[in-house]
RNA sequence: GGCGCUAUCGUCUAGGGGUUAGGACGUGAGAUUCUCAAUCUUAAAACACGGGUUCGAUUCCCGUUAGCGCUACCA
């Protein structure tokens, strides 16, 4: 099976994380890369979960691992089903724990040929080694020891029932391979320690270890049982790739093609993580970024389009331009600043209807329930959000900009610093009395007209104009001095009045102001 | 300590033996708008250092330095 996936020339990649927390950055880029080569190939893009680590994997972060994933767009066409238990494809399981009886077989045959042998060596005697290699400045890798033990020996070993690892036997000729990103890279025998395969446990005097198998033997046997033909992944594992290497070849299969990412580090030149802010793409989500945004932004972190210029890109240009050839090497840094700008790019793009309903959560008290709520209320509130979307970076934000609309404290209003300025010029107290009487007199809901009729009579009465007109009315109106432009606020905020949403009309607002 | 990866504006990057070293974010200035945001125009801003190779290196090679990773019977 696995030759014939090899020889179909069927591009097969995967992704796989470890259920151990929440998707982010590094991890979603890695994601990205996997399914955009696996797109722009007509390749598959394989979801395999390594849960093998009992003790730190949680079903819950896989469900919330599947869920980012899906919220990207990163489908995936071989691994676990989205809705249920289930998997789907043809090389599973694809939950590394339903794997675990896999390796057995291939270790056995390893022994079998001599690739592999027992190691019988303590943790002490293991750490003295280290030990000593640190302090002669040599490479701190396993002596080999048990490689020149005899039959005998281990015959005698096994009897006294004596715990073993098995190890792999590390060729003494340089190990070679293949990264796309970076070349060819390769890596000296005599710094490659005999990697160990299969943990220690108390074996039989037959057959192969009872031990549970290592990571690094883990991925490479699931790799190849599941006709993997690119690892793409974090550089963190180069340093790894020289013992898989080793393993594919003992095993006798066809090494696969690497493409190693560069880290993504903080503003700080650490790696990225939770003191640098939201990394998770779960906390991006409930910030209100847009997924396509986060696409966007994460495709542009090691790599870039070939004209050099273009920076926004839908997904499907993405993979039609995406080549791992143009992958760069150095590690980048995260730039809140900049997707921030490419979220506010894509939320001028977006529909309102679809901003205004994922924003309507921000909105919790202030609004019926979604369910409930008239047709009227929704438009008016698709409105509201386009009036405040271009003064935002991401949608969470726009509930404190938005907040005048729904209340106003007059008090606040006045002792805010910036407005106590702006209210004590001198021609303040003239505009705002104008202002008064323009509101005692009119009756009803106040239109844009009528409000940009009062705004020219006062500027006459007053003989002000700019700032000092306009300053004094908006915090009148608002409680803030600067916000949208009044064309586009004064109908909203009448509207919102009649629908019954509890928010002061206009002539209520000047009146808990100046009193009207 | 060992091994490895990396090095172009503050940041993401394009480029590549001879270029005014290009674009974007951010920043400054200007225009527009009642304000803020948005928008438009515009400016400043980079080839880490030292040796080679070469007529010529930012580009190729070597070294230094710095950053990062790995160095587990973690994943």
């Amino acid at each position: 099976m696995i030759e014939s996936v090899m020889e179909s020339g069927t591009i097969r990649v995967r992704f796989a994380p470890s259920p151990t927390g929440l998707l982010h950055v590094g991890n979603a880029r890695t994601a990205l890369f996997n399914w955009l080569f696996a797109r722009r190939m007509g390749g598959k893009f394989v979801l395999r979960i390594e849960d093998t680590d009992l003790e730190r994997s949680k079903s819950a972060y896989e469900k919330k691992l599947i869920e980012d994933l899906v919220w990207l767009g990163l489908t995936w066409d071989e691994g676990p089903n989205e809705n249920d238990p289930g998997e789907t494809g043809d090389f599973g399981p694809y939950r590394q724990s339903k794997r675990i009886d896999l390796y057995s077989s291939h270790t056995a045959q390893l022994l079998a040929e001599g690739k592999a042998y027992r190691c019988f060596c303590s943790p002490e005697e293991l750490d003295e080694e280290r030990r000593r290699a640190a302090d002669e400045h040599r490479p701190q890798i396993y002596s080999g020891k048990c490689r020149k033990l005899s039959k005998q020996e281990i015959k005698e070993n096994l009897l006294r029932g004596k715990t073993y690892a098995v190890r792999l036997k590390i060729p003494d000729h340089p190990i070679k391979f293949h990264d796309i990103v970076r070349g060819d890279l390769e890596f000296a025998a005599d710094t490659i320690s005999d990697p160990i395969l299969v943990r220690s446990a108390k074996g039989g005097t037959a057959g192969a270890s009872p031990g549970v198998p290592v990571y690094n033997y883990v991925v490479t046997v699931d790799d190849a049982l599941m006709g993997i033909t690119h690892v793409i992944r974090g550089d963190d594992h180069i340093s790894n790739t020289p013992k898989q290497v080793a393993i594919y070849e003992a095993l006798g299969w066809k090494v696969p093609e690497f493409a190693h990412l560069s880290t993504i580090l903080g503003p700080d030149h650490e790696r990225l993580s939770k003191r640098h802010g939201a990394t998770s793409m779960s906390s991006f989500r409930e910030m209100g970024y847009l997924p396509e945004a986060m696409v966007n932004y994460l495709s542009l972190l090691g790599w870039g389009a070939e004209d050099g210029k273009t920076e926004t890109f839908t997904a499907a240009e993405l993979v039609k331009a995406f080549t791992l050839q143009r992958v760069t090497t150095s590690p980048a840094i995260f730039d809140f600043e900049k997707l921030n700008w490419m979220n506010r790019h894509y939320m001028k793009e977006a529909p309102p209807g679809r901003l205004a309903s994922l924003c309507w959560d921000y909105f919790g008290g202030l609004l019926p329930e979604k369910e409930e709520a008239s047709d009227a209320v929704l438009v008016w509130f698709f409105h509201v959000i386009g009036l405040f979307v271009p003064s935002v970076s991401h949608l969470d934000e726009i509930p404190a900009k938005a907040a005048f609309i729904f209340h106003m404290d007059p008090n606040l209003a006045r002792t805010d610093q910036e407005n106590a300025e702006a209210l004590a010029a001198g021609s303040a107290q003239t505009v705002l009395n104008e202002l008064a009487n323009h509101a005692r007199a009119h009756a009803g809901p106040v239109s844009a007209s009528d409000f940009a009729g009062w705004m020219n009579q006062i500027k006459e009465a007053a003989g002000v104009e700019g700032n000092e007109l306009f300053h004094p009315i908006r915090i009148a109106l608002t409680g803030t001095h600067s916000g949208p432009e009044f064309e586009k606020l004064i109908p909203l905020i009448e509207q919102g009045v009649e629908l019954n949403l509890g928010i002061p009309s206009v002539r209520e607002r000047l009146d808990a102001f100046i009193g009207v």
